[in-house]
RNA sequence: GCCCCCGUAGCCCAACCGGCAGAGGCAGGUCCCUUAAAAGGAUCCCAGUGUGGGUUCGAGUCCCACCGGGGGCACCA
C-alpha cells in the first residue's frame, strides 16, 4: 500500500534518520526564530526611550545623549504580499540598527504604513469592500511577514497613515501650512496674523493701494489668500480620467500619462488647491548641499527643480490696432541678444491674438505663412494643429514648424525689426512662453532659421576648427555693440554681466532667475485619502470663501459612502469633470459651526489629500506615536531629529541619522516632505530644518522571468536551467531579466525561504549578495550557501548529535587570536559602513579558521565562540541571540538578550603581525619576496630586499637606478 | 541627443590613498561519510580586470577615446 499518508512518514523517517537531531536545520531554525520573536515582543526588547511623555525611561534616568534615529521608506500595504526585494532595505536598516544598539545607542528603529492609496480603492470599487477592510487586513499580513523577518522594530511606535489619530495630525499640519504666508524678506513661511497685522498697521499696503480698513471681510480675506502657502487657483491642471482625478506634475510622466495606472492626462483649466512650494525653491536647492545624500539624487531634485539664472527681455512690438506691446523673453544667454533675429512664441501664449496681423505683409515669405490666406487664418489652423498633438509627437517628431504673425518686434539691442512667429517648439509653460531666438549659439533655432530662411548672426566666435551649426561654447563675443554698448571680445560670463546691467539701465529688461518646479497641486478626488479641514459659508457675503477649521474641530473623519468610485470616466475624454466622492456623503457635507461670528451653516470640501501627504511627516509621528496634545513633542524631536553640529559639522542641519529606500521617490516624496519640514521649522514645531540628515538608495533586487514560444511567461520558479539551454516542463523558453513581481511571474516570498531555510539564512543572503546600492540578479539556488556557513557555525559550538555544548575554555592560539582581532576591527568598519557583504564574508573566514583549527579537537575557546556569536548577531539575531544564550548568558542584565551588546572590540596587539612579508618587484614585476621585522625602518627593508639572493642576482652587481620603499607593503627596484 | 553610474573567474561579488588581482558564496572536479542521497565533511580547479591609447618605478584603481549594460533628463530658451 503506497499512499500519501505512507510516503509521508517514510519521508521524515527518512530526515530525521539522516540528519543528526541538533543540526541547525530550517526545521530547528524555524522554531528558534519564533521563540526569540516572542521573547523580543514579552520584554519590549526594541523599546526605545523618550527624553519626554509617555516613552520616557520608567525610572526616570536620563535617556543616553548617543541616539540614532533609523528609518526605512514605509511600505504600501499591498494585496499581494511582500516578495524577497521588499525586505532588502528593511533589513539593511535592521542590521544597522543592531549594530548600533549593541555598541550601546539608544536606537529608534519602527516601521509604519503608508496605507492610504489607489489599489485598495479601486478594490473597493470592484467589490464593494471598504477600503480600509482590505486596507487593514493587508497591514495585519504584512505584519506577520515583518515579525517573521525578525526585524528588531519598537512596536509601539508603528503608525498608519490611514488611523484616524494620525490623519488628525496631518490635517493639523494643513492647516499651519494654510494659515502660513511666506516672508520674502525674512526669507520664511510666518502665521496669517502677521500678514492681518502688517496690512491692519499699514506697514504693508493692499495689492490695489486700498487701505485695508475700508475693505469688506470677504474683501479682506480674497488679498489674503492669495499670501497663503495653501490656495485655490483656477489654472490649467493635469486631468487624468483614467483616474478621475486631478494629478501633480510630479506623478505625470514624460509621455504625458499618469505615473500610477498609466492613463492619459489632459491639461484642464480647474479650479484646485495648490501648495505653494515655489516659495521655499532656493532654499530646497541650497540645502541639498547641507545633506548626505547621494549626488545622484541630488541632481534629480536640483533637475527637477531647474534653477537657471540669466535674464528677462522686453521686446516692443505692434499689436494688430497699431498698439505697443512688449514681449518678455526669458534667456540664460543674454550676452547673445546681438544675435536674435527673430522671435517664437509659444502657440498658447495669451499675446497672439492681439498681435497678429490682419494682412500678409506684400514680399511675405511663402513658407511663412502655412498656406493661410490671412496670419489670423494662418495662427488658428496652426493652433488647433499643436492642441492636437500629443507629448509623444512632439518628442517623436521634431522637424521644426511654425507660422509667421505678419508683424514685427524690434530687438533692443540693435535696434533691428525681426520676425515673430508662433511654433511648438517653444513651450508656454516654461520660461514666459516666448523666446528671443539666436540661431549662431542655440541649435533648436539654427534648424528654425534653416527651415525658415531666417538670418544667422554668430555672436561668440567659435574656435577655428569648429565645424559644427550653433555654436554654444566659450569664445570671445563677436558682433555684438551698439553706440551704448560693445560686448565685443569678452568672455561669455562677462559679457552677461555687462549686458544685463545694460538692459537694466535702459529699461528693456533685468537680470532674473527662472525655475521649472511649478507649485505643487494638492487635491485629489478620491475616496481614500484625508479629508481637508476647510469649509465653505453657504450664505452671505464670505459665501465660497475657504475657512480653516480651529484645531478643536479636528480630526474631520472620512465618512462612510455609498459608491467609492469617483464615476466612470472613459479614460481618454478629455471633456470629463472631475466628481469626488464626498460630494455624495450628503450628511457629512454640510455642518453648523459657530467660526466666531455665530452658528451658520457651512459645507465640507470634498477633495481629499494626495497619498503623499502622509509620507512626508511620519518621522516626527514615529518620535511620539501616542502624543494627544501634539503631533510630536518638541523635547522629543530635538533629541531624535535636532542638529548636532558638534558630531555632523556647522552646516548640519539636523533630520533623522538613516533613511533608506528606493530612488523611485527622488522628486515626489523626498520634495514634498522636505517642504513641509522647512514650514514646520519656520514655524518654530521643528528644530531640525531638513527630515533627513543622511539617505541611502539600496538597489533592487531583480530576477530572471522566462517567456515560452507564444511569449507567455511561465513560471521561474519550475524552470530547470540545462547546458543546452532553459526548459520549462521539456519545451525551451526564453530568459528574460526584469522587476520581480506576479506579472514577470518570477516573484519569491520571504515566507517561503523562511520556511526552507530560516528567516536568518534570508537575511544573511540577501545581505552578502552585493552591496546594498546594487541592484542585482535573485538565485535561489546561491541562498543555500548562507545556510551552510550557520551549519557550520552552529556545529563548532554545538554537539549536533547530543545538543551539548562544543565549547571549552582553553586559550585560543596567537593564530586564532589575530584572526579574531582582524575580524573584528574589519566587521566594525563594515557593519557601521552598510559593507554587510563584506562584514559577512570577514565572519565566514574567521568560522572557516575555526573549524580548520579546533573541528576536530574537544570544542572551540570560548574566547573565540562568544566574539564570533556577537558578530554574528546584527545579521543573524535569532541564532546569535540562542547561541548566546546556550553559552550561559541566560540571566542577568538584558536577561540574557544581546540585543544591546557587547559588541567585541579588538585588541590592537593582535592587529600588528611581528614580521611582514615583502613583495620585491623588479621593474614591476614581482620577482621574490623578503620577510622582515614589521618595525623595520625603509632603510632596512630596502637593504634586506637587495640582498636577497635572486634580487642580487638580477641587479648582478650594479646599481639599480632607484629603489622604492613602500612600508608595510612592497619594495621595486628599478633597473 | 545630453548627463550620471557600472563592466574583475561560468555566475553573484572582494581588492583602503595607485603597491603581490581573490575575502566570501554559487556552480564544477576529486576524495571521505553513506545501501543511497544531500542542505554533510575535506580538498582542488578557474580570470589578469570590456577594447585601444596615455600618465607612472608600478594602473582593476588616475586621464583620453571607443564598445557594452543600467539609470536620469530631454525642443527648459
Amino acid at each position: 500500500m503506497s499512499g500519501p499518508g505512507t510516503r509521508r512518514t517514510t519521508m521524515s523517517t527518512r530526515d530525521t534518520e539522516a540528519a543528526p537531531p541538533y543540526r541547525y536545520t530550517a526545521a530547528m531554525a524555524g522554531e528558534i526564530e519564533r521563540r526569540w520573536q516572542d521573547r523580543w515582543t514579552e520584554r519590549g526588547t526594541f523599546h526605545a526611550p523618550n527624553p519626554a511623555g509617555p516613552m520616557r525611561p520608567s525610572d526616570g534616568a536620563a535617556v543616553p545623549e548617543d541616539k540614532l534615529f533609523v528609518q526605512d521608506m514605509f511600505p504600501y500595504p499591498s494585496g499581494s504580499g511582500l516578495h524577497v526585494g521588499h525586505p532588502l532595505g528593511f533589513i539593511a536598516t535592521d542590521v544597522f540598527a543592531r549594530y548600533h544598539r549593541m555598541n550601546g545607542r539608544n536606537v529608534l528603529h519602527t516601521m509604519g504604513f503608508d496605507a492610504f492609496g489607489l489599489p485598495a480603492e479601486q478594490y473597493a470599487v470592484q467589490t464593494g469592500t471598504h477600503p480600509r477592510t482590505t486596507t487593514e487586513d493587508n497591514i495585519v499580513r504584512y505584519l506577520a511577514q515583518l515579525r517573521r523577518l525578525g526585524l528588531g522594530h519598537d512596536e509601539r511606535r508603528r503608525i498608519a497613515t490611514t488611523d484616524i489619530g494620525y490623519y488628525r495630525w496631518t490635517q493639523w499640519i494643513f492647516l499651519q501650512i494654510f494659515n502660513s504666508w511666506y516672508d520674502t524678506d525674512a526669507d520664511r513661511a510666518r502665521p496669517i496674523s502677521e500678514l492681518e497685522q502688517q496690512f491692519a498697521s499699514e506697514q504693508r499696503s493692499t495689492p490695489d493701494g486700498q487701505p485695508w480698513a475700508q475693505l469688506s471681510t470677504a474683501e479682506q480675506r480674497a488679498v489674503i489668500n492669495e499670501y497663503r502657502l495653501v490656495y485655490l487657483s483656477e489654472a490649467p491642471v493635469n486631468w487624468c480620467p483614467g483616474l478621475g482625478t486631478v494629478l501633480a506634475n510630479e506623478e505625470v510622466t514624460p509621455e504625458g500619462r499618469s505615473d500610477r495606472g498609466n492613463f492619459p492626462v489632459f491639461r484642464k483649466n480647474l479650479k484646485q488647491w495648490m501648495m505653494r512650494i515655489t516659495a521655499y525653491v532656493d532654499r530646497l536647492v541650497d540645502d541639498l548641499e547641507r545633506l548626505d545624500w547621494s549626488d545622484k539624487i541630488k541632481a534629480m531634485q536640483r533637475n527637477w527643480i531647474g534653477r537657471s539664472h540669466g535674464a528677462r527681455i522686453r521686446f516692443p512690438v505692434q499689436t494688430g490696432i497699431g498698439e505697443t506691446a512688449g514681449i518678455d523673453v526669458f534667456t540664460t544667454r543674454p550676452d547673445t541678444a546681438f544675435g536674435a533675429t527673430y522671435m517664437v512664441l509659444a502657440p498658447e501664449h495669451p499675446l497672439v491674438s492681439a498681435i497678429t496681423a490682419h494682412h500678409w505683409p506684400s514680399d511675405v515669405d511663402a513658407t511663412w505663412t502655412g498656406d493661410g490666406d490671412t496670419p489670423t487664418e494662418a495662427v488658428a489652423e496652426y493652433r488647433r494643429q499643436a492642441s492636437q498633438k500629443s507629448e509623444l509627437d512632439r518628442q517623436e517628431n521634431r522637424d521644426k514648424t511654425g507660422v509667421f504673425l505678419g508683424v514685427h518686434a524690434t530687438n533692443p539691442a540693435t535696434g533691428e525689426p525681426i520676425p515673430v512667429f508662433i511654433a511648438d517648439y517653444v513651450l508656454m509653460g516654461y520660461g514666459t512662453g516666448a523666446i528671443m531666438a539666436v540661431p549662431g549659439q542655440d541649435q533648436r533655432d539654427w534648424d528654425f532659421a534653416e527651415a525658415f530662411g531666417l538670418p544667422i548672426v554668430r555672436t561668440v566666435a567659435p574656435p577655428d576648427d569648429f565645424a559644427g551649426q550653433a555654436y554654444v561654447g566659450e569664445g570671445p563675443a563677436i558682433n555684438s555693440a551698439n553706440s551704448e554698448i560693445s560686448l565685443d571680445g569678452l568672455a561669455v560670463d562677462e559679457a552677461k554681466k555687462a549686458i544685463t546691467e545694460w538692459l537694466e539701465a535702459t529699461g528693456h529688461g533685468e537680470g532674473t532667475v527662472q525655475y521649472k518646479l511649478r507649485d505643487w497641486l494638492f487635491a485629489r478626488q478620491r475616496y481614500w485619502g484625508e479629508p481637508f479641514p476647510i469649509v465653505y459659508a453657504t450664505e452671505g457675503d464670505t459665501a465660497g470663501q475657504p475657512v480653516a477649521l480651529p484645531e478643536s474641530e479636528l480630526p474631520v473623519v472620512l465618512p462612510d459612502v455609498e459608491e467609492y468610485a469617483p464615476a466612470a470616466f472613459d479614460p481618454d475624454d478629455a471633456s470629463t469633470e472631475p466628481a469626488p466622492p464626498l460630494a455624495k456623503a450628503t450628511d457629512w457635507l454640510e455642518v453648523e459651526l459657530d467660526l466666531g461670528d455665530g452658528p451658520r451653516t457651512y459645507h465640507r470640501d470634498t477633495n481629499v489629500m494626495p497619498q503623499w501627504a502622509g509620507s512626508c511627516w511620519y518621522q516626527l509621528r514615529y518620535i511620539d506615536p501616542a502624543n494627544d496634545e501634539a503631533m510630536c513633542d518638541p523635547a522629543n524631536e530635538r533629541y531624535w531629529m535636532g542638529p548636532r553640529p558638534e558630531l555632523h559639522g556647522d552646516e548640519d542641519p539636523g533630520g533623522l541619522d538613516l533613511y533608506v529606500g528606493g530612488v523611485e521617490h527622488a522628486v515626489l516624496h523626498l520634495l514634498y516632505s522636505r517642504f513641509w519640514h522647512k514650514v514646520l521649522y519656520d514655524l518654530g514645531h521643528v528644530s531640525s530644518e531638513e527630515p533627513y540628515r543622511r539617505l541611502y538608495n539600496q538597489g533592487y533586487i531583480q530576477a530572471f522571468a522566462y517567456t515560452d514560444s507564444r511569449g507567455m511567461y511561465v513560471p521561474a520558479e519550475e524552470v530547470e536551467e540545462r547546458e543546452d539551454g532553459d526548459f520549462w516542463q521539456g519545451q525551451p523558453v526564453r530568459r528574460e531579466y526584469g522587476k520581480m513581481g506576479k506579472s514577470l511571474r518570477n516573484a519569491v516570498s520571504p515566507d517561503d525561504m523562511s520556511e526552507r531555510y530560516g528567516a536568518d539564512t534570508l537575511r544573511l543572503y540577501e545581505m552578502s549578495m552585493g552591496p546594498l546600492e546594487a541592484s542585482r540578479p535573485w538565485a535561489t539556488k546561491d541562498v543555500v550557501g548562507a545556510h551552510r556557513f550557520l551549519q557550520r557555525l552552529w556545529r563548532n559550538l554545538v554537539d549536533e548529535s547530543t545538543g551539548e555544548l562544543r565549547v571549552v575554555d582553553d586559550e585560543p592560539g596567537v593564530e586564532t587570536l589575530r584572526a579574531l582581532h582582524r575580524t573584528i576591527a574589519g566587521v566594525h568598519e563594515d557593519f557601521a559602513g552598510l559593507r554587510y557583504n563584506t562584514g559577512a564574508a570577514k565572519l565566514i573566514e574567521l568560522n572557516n579558521h575555526v573549524t580548520k583549527t579546533y573541528g576536530g579537537r574537544a570544542g572551540t575557546p570560548r574566547s573565540v565562540a562568544e566574539p564570533m556569536v556577537l558578530m554574528l548577531a546584527p545579521l543573524c539575531p535569532h541564532l546569535a541571540e540562542e547561541l548566546w544564550s546556550r553559552l550561559g548568558h541566560s540571566v542577568g542584565e538584558n536577561r540574557g538578550s544581546l540585543a544591546h551588546g557587547p559588541f567585541p572590540e579588538a585588541d590592537a596587539e593582535y592587529l600588528l603581525e611581528e614580521t611582514t612579508e615583502y613583495p620585491i618587484q623588479v621593474n614591476g614585476k614581482v620577482r621574490s619576496r623578503v620577510v622582515v621585522a614589521t618595525s623595520a625602518g625603509e632603510d632596512e627593508v630596502r637593504s634586506a630586499a637587495l640582498s636577497e639572493e635572486r634580487i642580487a642576482e638580477l641587479v648582478a652587481g650594479g646599481e639599480p637606478r632607484k629603489v622604492i620603499v613602500v612600508p608595510g607593503r612592497l619594495v621595486n627596484v628599478v633597473l
